[in-house]
DNA sequence: AAACTTTTTGACTTAGAGTCACAAACTGAC
DNA sequence: GTCAGTTTGTGACTCTAAGTCAAAAAGTTT
């Protein structure tokens, strides 16, 4: 039925054209300043045609945290094309993670936001299914490469379960972004900044591990310049310029 | 001047009557369960009157976050005072947290809510500042902890700064929370919880950092039932009892 | 082009945070 | 003890922005 197509493909692209502007006064203005007649102002609808969309701002919100989950679970992918060791591989997330914090600063405090109850159970359910689909999608690519790990025998024997490595993995990252977004760690005088001790803190983590090669016996400086140079050349173009 | 004096007392202690009253509140009902209407009527005064005190809704839920980082401090403390190396003694902040967890499950949720920027941004800047010394406290015990092990040798010369080590740990103490409430990281059926994955975590980071002595070689497992006993009877016997 | 369906919207309701002018209670001086 | 002055408390209000809905507009089918 074309007819129908046509209008799907309509419906699916005024909802991208919500969550872009959404997105846009998220950034720009937090969620307080999310309103939604200044949003329906911007796409130059009504704003109870933004209401066919979306059940309630809190759903809209989750939306745009979704968006930006597809965009992550893309970047991630990427890791298991690269051409080296399993280590390797996982370092390529992590550095995928630092080029998303760049790129999209507001990224990360949307994903908190949206896992605050308040604004959580206020979204329809097929939105928490969806952001669901996507978070599952980034963690899959690790878990991917933890197995791969496993077996090539670059985690050993004795090494610990995929769940240990995964959760500390994880935890490290999104620990270092509520750091760097808010906490006063460290005065700022000092000019530490939470994102920068990440790398560090993810060798000592999988040295720990026993994660071969260990740090101490591989160049991992020279590995983070040939991912950002195979994988990631595009968006650290964007970077750079934006 | 003693009517001064038991004035300022009368205007704490509803100070604290309001914080505790909106706590439970929070607890049950959540951010938006907290209605200031409702609050005035459990607390016997007007809502006017809470306006007295707080300058928003937002700035009051920041106050009954510090309230509960005050406890927080308050335990972490007392890993000061373990008689052992001084790993054991970084040992005991983390069996406090996940006591904290047990205690105050809503706990980590308020924490997290406060530092929002919609919330955050609402509330008196005194309140902030008192905030960020609670948090402050909290970070100190850490940070002693990590210098007497340099001062000891149980982190040798090449081993990594202060900052890495503390950010590497509360990186996995708050992401392990932010996985436990919330993110569907593995299958439900699997009853993985990370909390439980939390102090392995600990100990794969720090033999990474090769804190002595390393897990191989001490039993930290009686570590924990001596921290549990002889640094936190009292609070265990609530855990346990409600 | 009439009958019917879907989409859009302006004008509305509602909830609840936040304010304020006045009232009540307290204080200290005489 | 009572009165001027000060502090504290409140009922009744405003205001903002999310969310609803009946009817109009646009689109589709025969």
């Amino acid at each position: 039925m074309a007819i129908a197509d046509r209008k799907e493909r309509a419906m699916r692209e005024r909802e991208h054209l919500i969550l872009e502007h959404a997105d846009d006064l998220l950034r720009f203005n937090g969620y307080l300043g999310l309103n939604l007649d200044e949003l329906a102002e911007r796409i130059e609808y009504s704003k109870a045609t933004i209401y066919n969309h979306f059940k309630s701002k809190e759903d809209l919100v989750l939306g745009v945290a979704t968006m930006h989950l597809e965009t992550r679970s893309d970047l991630f992918g990427r890791a298991l094309t690269f051409d080296g060791r399993t280590r390797e591989r996982m370092f390529a997330i992590g550095i995928a993670d630092q080029i998303l914090a760049k790129l999209y600063p507001h990224g990360f405090p949307i994903l908190q936001l949206v896992r605050t109850q308040s604004i959580w159970e206020k979204a329809a359910s097929e939105r928490q299914s969806a952001y669901y689909e996507k978070s599952g999608g980034c963690m899959k690519v690790a878990i991917e490469i933890i197995r791969q790990a496993k077996a090539s025998g670059d985690l050993g024997e004795g090494s610990p379960p995929v769940e240990n490595i995964i959760t500390g993995l994880v935890s490290l990252a999104k620990g270092a972004h509520l750091l760097a977004d808010g906490e006063r760690l460290f005065p700022e005088e000092t000019g530490i900044e939470p994102l920068d001790l990440l790398n560090a803190n993810y060798q000592l983590f999988l040295d720990g591990a026993g994660w071969a090669p260990l740090s101490g016996d591989w160049d991992y400086g020279a590995t983070e310049a040939r991912i950002r140079e195979e994988l990631f050349a595009g968006e650290l173009k964007l970077v750079e310029g934006g």
